[in-house]
DNA sequence: CGCCAAATGTTAGCGACTAACATTCACTGT
DNA sequence: ACAGTGAATGTTAGTCGCTAACATTTGGCG
């Protein structure tokens, strides 16, 4: 993972090989498959889902599914031990200026996508508006938190914030 | 295109290669990466960004800017000449089957993201926040559109409806 | 010291995609 | 009718991500 980064920094995403990591990993391309189940899970680890599940849960149900989510997202997060914020920004300004990899990310939050979906169909609302509503939420933190990753010296919890504010606290 | 269609409701689309596309329509593979891009390609054709814009900055300016880009987005599905429905749905149904397309779809969707971002910019909402309106909206929607495609005889116009207001007409 | 299991290596192959170069095709102007 | 020209297509070869089948090493343990 070391020389992942590493490599990413120097040359870029799409720039390395696996099998230049491998190398400078001094390991075989086929070892690097084994622990990682793909090129791109260097940058991915969000083992959080849990978490957010029974925080939405434990909001408040209402007529707007956004604003619970957001709101037990918001909760999550505070509750959540801090992770080392000058290393989500490294991780994440590569992923902000590799576009295959914005479009892999995706892939990585369908899981959170279905944890409120499923946290939010169990307080009464329907299927359908749960899944947008997660959607929703998803694509706003994801574009938030890639957009803190290209600034610096910003507060993450702050950009976090002001997603959450703006998907919940409407008209105002 | 008809060739790529056909074969991935035959095999799925994981399950068809590019030089299978490109021998059904009776071509190399070369000429198949000289038209289409990508794989994905064949199944994504966006034309609606311009109007999207133009709708967008049409929509009176207000201290919400997901309303403004849900509405804006509403007028442009109003006014644009109404795509064939089953063709969009066998499309998508593609798609919401297969978890690698649905991420490289965000990547399409990155264009549209764009576009909304900079009409609700120039509406006076600062650049954070536009960006994280386009990413709530576009979530929800592409959302919204893979869940529709899934289900039977249900109308896209109600689908895409169903998602504006829950972005629109918070609290109730 | 010998044994077993886990980790690692080797080889071979598929599929998406790209680049460099050759070829055919359709159409234009003389 | 003909030569010529530019676009569309084919050919070949290669890179990269990724997987499978099988061999090899390694490390701990009786």
């Amino acid at each position: 993972m070391t020389a992942a980064l590493e490599l990413f920094a120097e040359r870029g995403y799409d720039g390395t090989s696996v099998s230049q990591i491998a190398a400078r990993a001094g390991v075989t391309e086929m070892t690097f498959f084994r622990h990682f189940p793909g090129k791109a899970s260097v940058l991915v680890d969000d083992p959080y889902d849990p978490v957010i599940g029974v925080a939405i849960r434990r909001q408040p149900p209402g007529p707007d599914p956004i604003s619970r989510a957001a709101r037990g997202i918001r909760s999550a997060w505070q509750q959540l031990p801090q992770p080392s914020v000058e290393q989500v920004r490294t991780r994440l300004r590569i992923v902000a200026k590799t576009p295959t990899l914005r479009a892999s990310i995706a892939g990585g939050t369908a899981a959170t996508e279905a944890v409120i979906t499923d946290a939010l169909t169990s307080g009464g609302t329907s299927r359908r508006e749960a899944l947008i509503a997660a959607g929703a939420v998803m694509g706003a933190l994801n574009t938030a938190l890639l957009e803190w990753s290209l600034t610096d010296g910003d507060d993450l919890g702050k950009a976090i914030e002001t997603a959450l504010d703006l998907l919940e606290d409407r008209r105002g």
